[in-house]
DNA sequence: GACCAGGCACATC
DNA sequence: GATGTGCATGGT
């Protein structure tokens, strides 16, 4: 049973894996989310919620100019102390408290330790993640796909309305409808998702609003609306 | 000056 | 379960 809304049983679409072929063919592979650690990774998912990455790049450079960006540090910074070093990633009060709660998370539940942390399920993982404060469906998920290098794969904003303007939805879908989709139309491996979904993100731009500039775009070729 | 960017929590109906 | 609102900086 299909329980998903909107979803378009056409049988003409695209399949999600050659999708995936043509962004790859025209752009390479992307060095997605090249964090020196797993740690900066998951500050960065945390960081650009809702933000142009552009932004976060400060906040990061900033947290390493002042040798805050370590579980330790963080542990020890002051929130009101951190939310300054952040301010460029906007939202600087909440994300101080986003950050601060995953530490706690993290000590409370793997004696501080991302390494204990990347041997747990993904199925113990994701509802644990999802309880902290601040780590919704998609910061859960770049951490467990980019941080811990679990297969599980990420749906944002883009990915949504790839899925609606090249009709595999009649309506942008939710999160679980969208990762359901993925999940059980390409390969399980770990590589693949982290690429399509850099890949993803990448021509993010071509599906931007107030409306989509196809121009250029390599997927152009495909219907899609124009709306 | 308005609008948008690699979301999420919380309130309300 | 769907919809609305606050959170906030920086680029176009």
């Amino acid at each position: 049973m299909n329980r998903s809304k909107g979803r378009v049983p056409k049988k003409d679409l695209t399949p999600l894996a050659d999708v995936y072929s043509i962004l790859r063919t025209h752009f390479g592979h992307r060095d997605w989310w090249p964090g020196d650690s797993p740690f900066e990774i998951i500050v960065g998912a945390i960081l650009t919620q809702n933000t142009a990455w552009k932004n976060v790049e400060k906040a990061i450079a900033n947290l390493k100019k002042e040798k805050k960006l370590s579980i330790p540090a963080i542990r020890r910074i002051p929130q009101e102390e951190l939310a300054i070093l952040i301010r460029s990633s906007g939202y600087f009060n909440q994300k101080a408290i986003k950050l601060k709660a995953f530490v706690t998370f993290l000590d409370d539940h793997y004696s501080g330790s991302l390494t204990k942390m990347a041997k747990a399920s993904i199925e113990e993982l994701r509802p644990k993640l999802l309880s902290v404060r601040g780590i919704g469906p998609e910061t859960a998920d770049s951490i467990l796909l980019y941080a811990l290098d679990k297969p599980v794969f990420v749906i944002d904003t883009y990915t949504k309305r790839l899925l609606y303007r090249h009709y595999y939805f009649d309506q942008e879908p939710t999160y679980e409808d969208a990762q359901q989709l993925f999940e059980s139309s390409i390969e399980k491996d770990l590589g693949l998702f982290k690429d399509f979904h850099g890949q993803i993100v990448g021509v993010g731009h071509f599906f931007c609003k107030p409306k989509p500039q196809c121009e250029g775009c390599p997927l152009e070729h495909l219907p899609h609306r124009s709306d």
